[in-house]
DNA sequence: AAATCTATACTTAGACT
DNA sequence: GAGTCTAAGTATAGATT
């Protein structure tokens, strides 16, 4: 099976099959309850699809989380550098708000004991701002339209 | 068409439409040289795919840019899903942040306390419940374990 | 580009392994 | 659950409008 090279014959198969397609997506998913979701780009570009569910982000976000429980096959390697700066920033909030929260939870029992917990004073306050800001765009968070 | 109401029934006819339609999907991508993706889903759940492109992911891309008209708007071209995934992740961490600041300066100025010591551990401070956690897989985070 | 027609190839339900 | 077989139904290439 090889790419139909005449354009004429390529436009009208792709026309065809398209439309076959879609009917058997839509039948998987009527006669097997399942959830379908069908992206189709043409050569020169044209959006086509089908999904079973109301919507077909709602599809793609159900992916996303799929694939987020399996951690197992992720490989590192495959990070961009971008992804690398975000994971670092990922790291670094979640740094800030654990020692946020234990800063709370000390202010909360100072309140309601009479002295500070007798615990190893290993850091100050303002460590805090030692952290070190990295700089992710984070106004391109939006992303889900 | 209605759903298969056997079960037995429904399973075998999901596994040879299921099979069916990836090959349909493949052929279509390669006679027409189309970029396709299919998403699928069982009624319990186990998730089946078909990419044309590299990654079920680029095609995915390709549909969040082409759905994305205004040009106006800065728009990452190249955003990917799992970009998407760690900003989303981001934004709730910097809420979470935000939240505990606050509460942190409250907790400071109603109480008159000196500044705590850090690392006792976090206690009876999880009512920031309301903050929905996004599970992002922070095993690919590189460098810090 | 799309609709129709038709011969043929392909897919698939059901039964069985 | 998956592979095989087969009859019957379906999809589709190519021609035509």
């Amino acid at each position: 099976m090889r790419r139909i090279e005449d354009t004429t014959r390529r436009q009208v198969t792709f026309s065809k099959r398209r439309k076959g397609l879609l009917k058997k997506a839509s039948e998987l998913s009527v006669l097997c309850d399942a959830e379908v979701a069908l992206l189709v780009f043409s050569p020169r570009g044209r959006f086509f699809h089908f999904a079973s569910a109301p919507s077909l982000e709602g599809t793609i976000d159900r992916y996303i989380s799929h694939t987020q429980e399996a951690p197992a096959n992720k490989k590192p390697r495959e990070l961009t550098v971008k992804q690398k700066k975000l994971m670092d920033k990922i790291s670094q909030l979640q740094q800030q708000e654990k020692i946020l929260s234990e800063e709370n939870a000390l202010l909360l029992d100072q309140g309601k004991v009479q002295h500070a917990p007798i615990g190893a004073p290993a850091r100050e306050m303002n460590q805090n701002q030692h952290v070190q800001d990295i700089d992710v765009d984070t106004e391109l968070v939006i992303g889900r339209r």
